[in-house]
DNA sequence: ATAATGAGGGAAAACGTTTACCCAACACTT
DNA sequence: AAGTGTTGGGTAAACGTTTTCCCTCATTAT
């Protein structure tokens, strides 16, 4: 007696397979395939198993995520709404969290919010119309939308920004801000700095704000005056823009700053350029204080010390965070970088 | 008699809404809602059509992701495959083909291959069992997933690499690499450089391997030689470390260069530090080009000059391209951008 | 010997859409 | 007056899952 023929082995993954395909094969219904393929204990024969693992292995099944959404009113979707994607800090944290959503099974959307509430709302109701089962706001802005969303209890994880509706719990991922601006005015006091500068951005940040408030505290408990004519802003502008802008500023009044603690390193840079088109170099003529500690940083800015977000846990943390209650948050270590070969690779 | 009571304003957004609730609360059947909304003409009357459509505004609805992707056979999401999300420019890419997608209805899944065939695989197999209608590699890599794809004519759109299938068409966005090459060649001939110097990354990359050809062929036509000695690369590194090691090497050995060409802005900003710490300054001491012209070129990395892609105008290429046959290439201009403000702010 | 339990697995409903098909009513044309 | 369109809109099937019931055996307890 000769062994039956071989079934043909069909191309792996030419054309859509469904589940009854493998049903089909394995001999058995749907209902078996689908509790084999999604692990159900108890409800199938070790040979059964078998048999719908090698149909599903030879026909390359995977459940089609429109269905199984469907069905459980639930996808593996989770949306990430990043405020501003132009922003290196900011794609950093997307690039992280994309390894680790999709190490947990997840899928990652992402989407730019430009910082707009209507953007934000527009992008908010779209991802649950597509059943994302987690939002991740990446800066995100107080808008109508979200104050429903927070109420009706959706899941939201809140990364760097806190939530921005009044009362709302929530569920964040981040640094320790008002002690990392008091870390910087810490190491200020220690460089024994006389006039020191802060150049922030929009204080709507809670991030921002919080790094603000720990730096001057923090100051102030040295005794180390910080007049307002040396705290820059600039309204409405982006990062690289308010770092220049406020920088020409500082420079157009004496003394001059000795040190100057920007909230982002996206505003260092603008502020290092600011100085250095008047023949002031960060690192020779002046400290320069960052905050982010993008990884180029040791490679073209070695005259930028900066505290050192550590972006590459931000996405274990936000998996993690997704899994937990509303109201617990991460708080991820930081460190304030102090760069010592800036003058070595600086000067001529 | 008194008119009747408005009919009691649901909350927008608080709970998800399903076509049958719009039917109910304008009269009609689901088909009629349905129609509507996708605008499909001459099948309701005017009135209808505005009894559906304020139906449709009070209670919030629109349709569920999960259901129409599963009737129809596609969903709206475009999956971005990325070879490199750590890489500014192709994260750069990824946020302006966020918003040209969003513009054009589509919803981006954003995706890091890391350049491994077996993870850009699974991508692909996830992304279609998603239903998504189109697939964007960033950096494409050959694998087996890939030969299949591309046989059963799915839609995929190569961004800046071609196809790496021997053979098969592809739909691309990228620019004239090998012009790009060429340009710097060119210039460097024009500013009667004696010794360029070359580093480049993988010439597995149909990009890269363009950009040396161009500059190269061009070199050789100028009559400038470019000894094996003074082209370098570092295998299986990252382009920052490639940079580094590569132009440590080639100060390692006389005559120094006085030009060095790099494929890639990450290239450059090595080899910028691997000379500064020999003390060597680009734009004092040799003229360094790099390829991308990052944003940040501008702020912190004056002393570079760099071919540059107009990663703004990728987005909508992108959205071109998915509209378009298989085989349609999208060319984008490119630029090489001089910058003459180095000495004035690097030295002091 | 009979009842009770449990293991293995199938039938079918349900999720929210889209769309092919059908039907009624009306307006024309002969 | 019967046919012929056209317009407006409803019915129901189908998409691919998951999951709730159910059924059939076989095993064990009484």
């Amino acid at each position: 007696m000769r062994a039956s023929p071989p079934v043909l082995p069909t191309l792996p993954a030419s054309a859509a397979v469904s589940i009854s395909a493998v049903a089909e094969r394995a001999g058995v219904s749907i209902a078996t395939v689908s509790r084999v393929v999604n692990g159900v204990a108890k409800k199938a024969s070790a040979e059964t198993v078998a048999r719908v693992q090698k149909a599903v292995e030879d026909l390359g099944y995977r459940p089609t995520g429109a269905g199984r959404a469907l069905r459980r009113g639930q996808s593996r979707l989770v949306a990430v709404l990043a405020a501003n994607l132009a922003n290196p800090a900011m794609a950093a944290i997307a690039a992280t969290a994309e390894v680790a959503l999709r190490g947990a099974g997840y899928v990652m959307v992402l989407c730019d919010t430009h910082d707009q509430p209507e953007l934000q709302d527009e992008y908010l109701l779209e991802m649950r119309a597509q059943y994302a089962c987690g939002l991740v706001l990446l800066g995100a802005v107080d808008s109508p939308v979200l104050r429903d969303f927070v109420a009706a209890g959706e899941p939201l994880v809140f990364v760097n920004r806190r939530n921005p509706v009044p009362g709302g719990a929530d569920r964040h991922v981040g640094i320790d801000d008002l002690g990392a601006g008091a870390d910087v005015a810490r190491w200020f006091a220690g460089q024994k700095f006389k006039r020191p500068a802060l150049i922030h951005g929009r204080l709507s940040s809670s991030a921002t704000a919080a790094r603000v408030k720990g730096f001057l505290a923090e100051l102030a408990l040295r005794r180390i005056a910080l007049p307002s004519t040396r705290v820059e802003t600039v309204a409405d502008a982006e990062h690289l823009q308010i770092g220049y802008q406020s920088m020409a500023r500082l420079l157009g009044k004496l003394p001059l700053p000795d040190a100057v603690f920007c909230t982002s390193d996206l505003i260092a840079y603008g502020a290092y350029r600011a100085g250095a088109e008047r023949g002031l170099l960060a690192g020779r003529d002046y400290t320069l204080v960052g905050f982010d500690d993008s990884p180029l940083n040791p490679w073209i800015a070695p005259w930028l010390h900066a505290v050192r977000v550590p972006y590459g846990q931000y996405g274990a943390a936000i998996v993690q965070a997704l899994g937990q209650s509303v109201g617990h948050c991460i708080v991820l270590p930081h460190e304030l970088v102090i760069r010592t070969d800036a003058q070595r690779l600086n000067a001529q």
